[in-house]
DNA sequence: GTGGCACCTAAGCGCTTGCTCACCCTCCGG
DNA sequence: CCGGAGGGTGAGCAAGCGCTTAGGTGCCAC
């Protein structure tokens, strides 16, 4: 199981300077997404960066402080991506495509990274947890502002805006969960796939999409 | 956090025998879904219960053994629901939307049990995860069935149909992990909403109004 | 009354955990 | 050639883990 076996092949993480921090925090995303949080050990972290298991404690004071910069990395990253689908040009239904598309694909790419950032939030500690649920928080709102826009626009038939909101995030985000590279499905395959799915749900008419059916 | 704090005002569990062996199963759920599987220990079990925690080892022959229990029913329950839906009277639509009402609806009211279900299969031994897979692939055979149906029906406009039911099943599944009694949605109004969002992502035609198209 | 049984506990064993500490490299400016 | 700093190690500590074992207690048939 090397670096670039999943979709690490990812540039991300040069944020993180030393390179030896960088390698032990890569490790530590494999294997959390492998066995979870509670059940990966500094030693495992250690040993698939190569290092000691002391080594780890030159970086980061605990093992508590890897998840949390994992954390907020990724939930920097995927906020990044609905933002600018959200900020993007268009009509609602080619920019709630493109959010859908673009965060479904980034959690399909990078689904271990993924996987430690959306399902592993309870592992942190109270005050780092509080953090992130605010750029949760800024997520939904990204997303509820554009279907916001599109039933305004006519564009979209929405009873429950709140609520469609939490589904779409929520199918969106448990990609995650069961995504795995041994699949048939590419991300991008997966991302259009989701995007129509999406669409179908707040009632798009038909805007650039022209599915002319039968 | 009494024994019907959350949706256990539920009789199932009524199939653990003896009393004992019940209480502890009760707390272990209670305890994963606070907690996880890793991160409770089997005096934290043993506690909630009651007991030493020797007592555990009188009932259950170690703490994987409690967990594959908790799955096992969980998913027998589930498969149930969706297979009673696929099953039942009524055109497709009419089926789809009742198989995801109630599952949706067992998901929210258990979401303590059903977090446990859904979240923790990477604890399970080996073996118990591959009998466990299986009951889900029949949970997935069941939606595909009736997806499929209404595909052939004229019913449902599907491109994907094996695509579309993972999403389907995916979208009801993660109701575990977000739901919350202190939200202000109840069981019923989430399955509600998710019927509706369902129907709408495999393009249901009215159902009481035979539309005869084009 | 007594033996057998089902159930439960106190104590603790062997091991692993997150984390620390004393020490050791290698590099580099003066 | 030296001295200090940044990055690393081997050994190990205190605590907590899953699980075991020896023993106690209430109950019931006989």
């Amino acid at each position: 199981m090397d670096s670039a076996a999943d979709g690490s092949g990812y540039q991300a993480w040069s944020e993180v300077t030393p390179d030896a921090a960088r390698r032990l925090l890569v490790a530590a995303v494999e294997a959390f997404a492998e066995r979870g949080y509670h059940a990966t050990t500094t030693r495992d972290i250690a040993g698939r960066a190569g290092m000691s298991p002391a080594a780890l404690y030159i970086h980061y004071k605990t093992k508590e402080e890897l998840l949390h910069r994992i954390s907020r990395i990724g939930h920097d990253k995927a906020l990044e991506i609905l933002e600018t689908a959200a900020a993007g040009p268009g009509t609602a239904a080619e920019r709630l495509d493109a959010a859908v598309r673009s965060f479904v694909g980034w959690h399909a790419a990078h689904h271990t990274t993924a996987r430690v950032v959306q399902y592993e939030l309870d592992a942190l500690a109270p005050e780092h947890r509080g953090e992130i649920v605010a750029l949760r928080r800024e997520s939904d709102a990204a997303v509820r502002r554009i279907i916001a826009e599109g039933v305004g626009a006519g564009e979209f038939d929405v009873p429950d805006v709140p609520g469609t909101t939490l589904a779409v995030l929520s199918l969106c985000i448990d990609v995650a969960r069961w995504f795995s590279t041994a699949g048939h499905r590419t991300p991008d395959e997966v991302g259009a796939l989701y995007a129509d799915l999406v669409l179908r749900m707040v009632g798009a008419r038909p805007a650039a999409v022209p599915v002319v059916q039968k």
